[in-house]
DNA sequence: CTACTTGGCAACCTTACCTCA
DNA sequence: AATGAGGTAAGGTTGCCAAGT
């Protein structure tokens, strides 16, 4: 929805949102006792177990989104926290196949929910179709995988944040590498400068059957900038090689 | 019409747990 | 078996926006 947030540095840095990016090993589900998550006791002390698995999940969360996408309109009130509370039951757990720990029986015992394989493939499949999901969507995909609207919304929240994790890693290397290049280049010229300079001294004859200057090679964002003519002693134009300007 | 309130959401940060080498 | 690193689910915070008052 919001294209930028203000905390967020603009870098100038492209982000693709629709880096299609594997999940790098298979999950499983695994519950285990989380007893000491100051979070999720907070959370059971508001009688919420973050963890419980979904119940009909059609009926009792995000229901209200359906009306429209960007609609605020809610027949939920209250923040997130309240949201969540609204259809948990804990009598009511589905029996699903996601698999459930041995330490599960535990009353209190806290839940540590893994995807399975098949729905982080959905996810991930839902995902590349676009990177975020208006509640019509939201609840259908949870519907159709099992799971909370709420899952499924920090599963997306989660997944944008790796791929723009992964894409400012990409976009960084990039830079470097067009660094480095800029770099050799301006060392390169420099060298051509000096060895011009020191040919200058000599009678024509001694330099002008020498080849050209090596052809200046710039970083794949300044593709359009290579096989610029060269000049008599081969330098771009000033703007065209910014980094051999200041020769 | 303007100012204020409220609720939803995305982005971001953080935590706790799990898996694997 | 112990451990540290990396991945991930999920909670909390912040700021923006739209709708209502």
């Amino acid at each position: 929805m919001r294209e930028s947030s203000p905390t967020e540095p603009d870098l100038g840095l492209s982000l693709d949102l629709g880096l299609a990016i594997s999940l790098p090993h298979p999950v499983a589900l695994v519950f285990s006792s989380d007893v000491d998550r100051s979070s999720e006791t907070q959370a059971f002390h508001r009688g919420i177990d973050v963890n419980r698995p979904p119940l009909e999940s059609t009926e009792c969360e995000d229901e209200a989104g359906v009306s429209s996408p960007n609609s605020t309109v809610s027949s939920v009130s209250g923040k997130r926290g309240d949201r969540e509370t609204n259809c948990e039951d804990p009598e009511n757990q589905p029996g699903d196949s996601r698999g459930m720990s041995d330490e599960e029986d535990g009353e209190n015992s806290r839940k540590k929910l893994r995807l399975s394989k098949e729905q982080s493939a959905t996810l991930e499949e839902t995902f590349r179709e676009h990177n975020t999901l208006n509640p019509k969507q939201k609840l259908a995909l949870a519907k159709q995988l099992g799971l909370r609207p709420r899952q499924v919304e920090v599963w997306f929240q989660n997944r944008r944040a790796r791929t723009k994790l992964k894409q400012t890693e990409v976009d960084c290397e990039f830079l470097k590498r067009c660094c480095e290049n800029l770099t050799e280049e301006n060392r390169r010229l420099q060298k051509e400068v000096r060895e011009l300079r020191a040919l200058r001294l000599l009678p024509p004859q001694f330099y002008m059957h020498l080849s050209p200057p090596t052809t200046l090679t710039a970083c794949p964002s300044c593709d359009h900038r290579n096989m610029i003519p060269h000049g008599p002693i081969g330098y771009p134009t000033s703007s065209a090689m910014p980094a051999a300007r200041d020769l």
